[in-house]
DNA sequence: GTCTAGTAGTTGTATAATGCAATTAGATAC
DNA sequence: GTATCTAATTGCATTATACAACTACTAGAC
């Protein structure tokens, strides 16, 4: 095992990113991962183009491509052409995607709320906050 | 944003396996993800099985199994058969293996000392803390 | 205004990690 | 000893991804 800080952040990265993949790899409810994120960040910061949308997550615009077709084609998210320049346009959730996004967030609520049950609310806290200082550091790099 | 930790913890958790995924999928070294976590456990936990293996990391065992010969090839590992199961063999690291493993570990750890640079001790302590409390809840579920 | 360079998005192709199914060979139970 | 179970391998299909080529549009230089 690790002594020091670093090395049990390293350590447990590591760890986390394969179990949490092996989770959520097998969809939770009817979005796979993608579909979740992608969905969430509309929703939560407004429609956005997908060149946005790649750069948010450090995906290939292809790849996000994709993702919104299929978003897209499941009647999630709309299109709306950017006024301003006739090559892009808006992702814009729908009705129809509120409620999956909605559904589907709380399937994931509850998976976390039956893994944290026996946690204090003073770790959750904590564990929430060093996780979105941790992100927002990564977004930096 | 979310108010309540579990959402916190929810949503940030998404965002974590996304970016660390596209850090650690252009692999760091000479290691891929994979074969650094098959490394490592082998190298903290002795030498061990292809079934243990995939137990330990949710994966297939089909998963482990090409995992382990890919690192058999590079001479990172070397098979021991089972003396008590003829079917089976355990993984042991090898010297080179240990090199490399301790290399790749250097260059990781480089990288979250780059990230990590403004952070308390405290703070590192909690954020290492925490996520190792969560992967034991992890593994347990 | 027109030409050139740059950019948003799509689509084709390749790759890598994975799971599942079938198979082999050895172990265990009765 | 026969039937069942299990460790590992290998073949096949799927999925997420990146990169490259392409289209359509924009913006800047002149």
């Amino acid at each position: 095992m690790e002594e020091n800080s670093l090395g049990m952040i390293e350590s447990e990265l590591a760890i986390l990113l394969r179990r949490l993949t092996s989770i959520s790899t097998y969809k939770i409810g009817s979005l796979d991962r993608s579909a979740y994120l992608l969905l969430q960040q509309i929703a939560y910061h407004g429609s956005s183009g997908v060149k946005a949308l790649s750069d948010e997550f450090r995906l290939d615009i292809s790849t996000v491509s994709r993702q919104a077709a299929a978003l897209e084609q499941k009647g999630y998210v709309s299109r709306i052409p950017d006024p301003l320049d006739g090559r892009a346009y808006f992702l814009q959730i729908t009705d129809q995607g509120k409620t999956e996004l909605n559904d589907n967030k709380n399937a994931r609520l509850a998976i976390i709320e039956e893994l944290l049950q026996s946690w204090s609310d003073e770790e959750r806290m904590m564990f929430g906050q060093l996780m979105r200082k941790f992100n927002r550091t990564l977004i930096e790099s």
